[in-house]
DNA sequence: GTCTATATTGCGATAGAC
DNA sequence: GTCTATCGCAATATAGAC
């Protein structure tokens, strides 16, 4: 069965913001991707902006649902709580491999979404780290004198920036199919280790 | 003194450019920005685009200059050549606060100057940070297991990711004059306790 | 070097036929 | 729900006066 509308357009609307940026892509570029009448645009969406706003809540609809089983770990140890953030990140990208990009974007030029959509995820991720790394100091299991604002944001940087920059680093180094695992696996024990006490402190 | 036209108008350029990125910014927004003509950005700059590529070189060239001192350290040990880099991301981000947005918005969606410009520095980045892991990995300081590509990255995205992200974190936890030393310091340290051999070994 | 006036192109959106 | 035709507007760029 052929893909109606809305879909074909959501779909061209995902990789072509992703890609370009919003400004940077005309309805007609959105219209002829998708292989609909530049009309529809307006139809379905009421406007570009209206199918940026839709793609956008398209693509954040399943991390909402995925950060609720991550903050069920609530009374876990905080080294495996960080665990799961971990990996949920690598699931995160591979199911949306395009949410990288449109999240720096939203970062870096934000648009009206910014505040409704992507504001709120990153705040739950935020406090959601922050949490585990205060009871992880707490539990003695971390270096004691963490900035935990200052931690939480290295754990996002560290997990995120490689799938970001992935496109770069594809002409730096070979990248197979299991690289994302291979990356997400060492880069967490790296920042595991780094927050840890030592032994003897 | 008054400053010239072009400076206005690569001041006002570096500014504009780095909040919304190179398509959402029209020669009029930038000349009424710089108090200059519009006629003016052609007339220096052959256009929007040559105003932009003018700009971006301008912002890069302190950079080359600095990654000069940095690879002058070839021959001493690693952790020192790695501490020097993190102090340089430090030094680069204080001298040029709109050249993260700038790099980010290239590395997301690339104008022709990512070839010509972007992508040299970061090349020579990533050779510097490989080389220093390779070489700590030989004299046993670091882990003995690491992917060294992988581990650069992680390097690259935990020192850099704090400066992009600052505006949204500023609404999550206080953020000081002296809060960006302090970042880079403590990710830097988490970074290298996490890449150290450890003893037992 | 600077300005006004204008040429030209492409944009987003929609009225109205089907 | 889809399409063509078109409107109104803002974009970049520049010719030519000063």
């Amino acid at each position: 069965m052929e893909k109606d509308t809305q879909t074909k357009l959501l779909e061209a609307a995902t990789l072509l913001f992703a890609q370009k940026g919003f400004s940077a892509v005309s309805t007609r570029e959105l219209a002829e991707a998708a292989g609909v009448n530049i009309a529809a645009i307006s139809y379905h969406f009421r406007g570009k902006e209206g199918l940026y706003q839709a793609m956008m809540e398209e693509q954040f609809a399943p991390m909402s649902q995925a950060l609720l089983t991550v903050e069920a770990l609530a009374g876990r140890p905080a080294p495996e709580r960080l665990t799961l953030y971990a990996r949920h990140v690598a699931i995160i990208h591979q199911q949306r491999p395009f949410i990288i990009r449109i999240m720096h974007g939203e970062i870096g030029n934000p648009t009206p979404c910014f505040e409704t959509v992507v504001k709120k995820y990153i705040s739950r991720v935020f406090q959601f780290i922050y949490r585990a790394l205060e009871d992880g100091v707490a539990a003695g299991q971390f270096k004691s004198d963490l900035n935990l604002g200052f931690a939480a944001i290295s754990l996002a940087g560290i997990m995120n920036f490689y799938f970001f920059a992935k496109p770069i680093f594809k002409d730096f180094m070979p990248l197979s199919a299991d690289s994302d695992h291979e990356y997400t696996t060492q880069a967490f024990r790296v920042y595991l280790d780094g927050i840890r006490r030592k032994e003897n402190e």
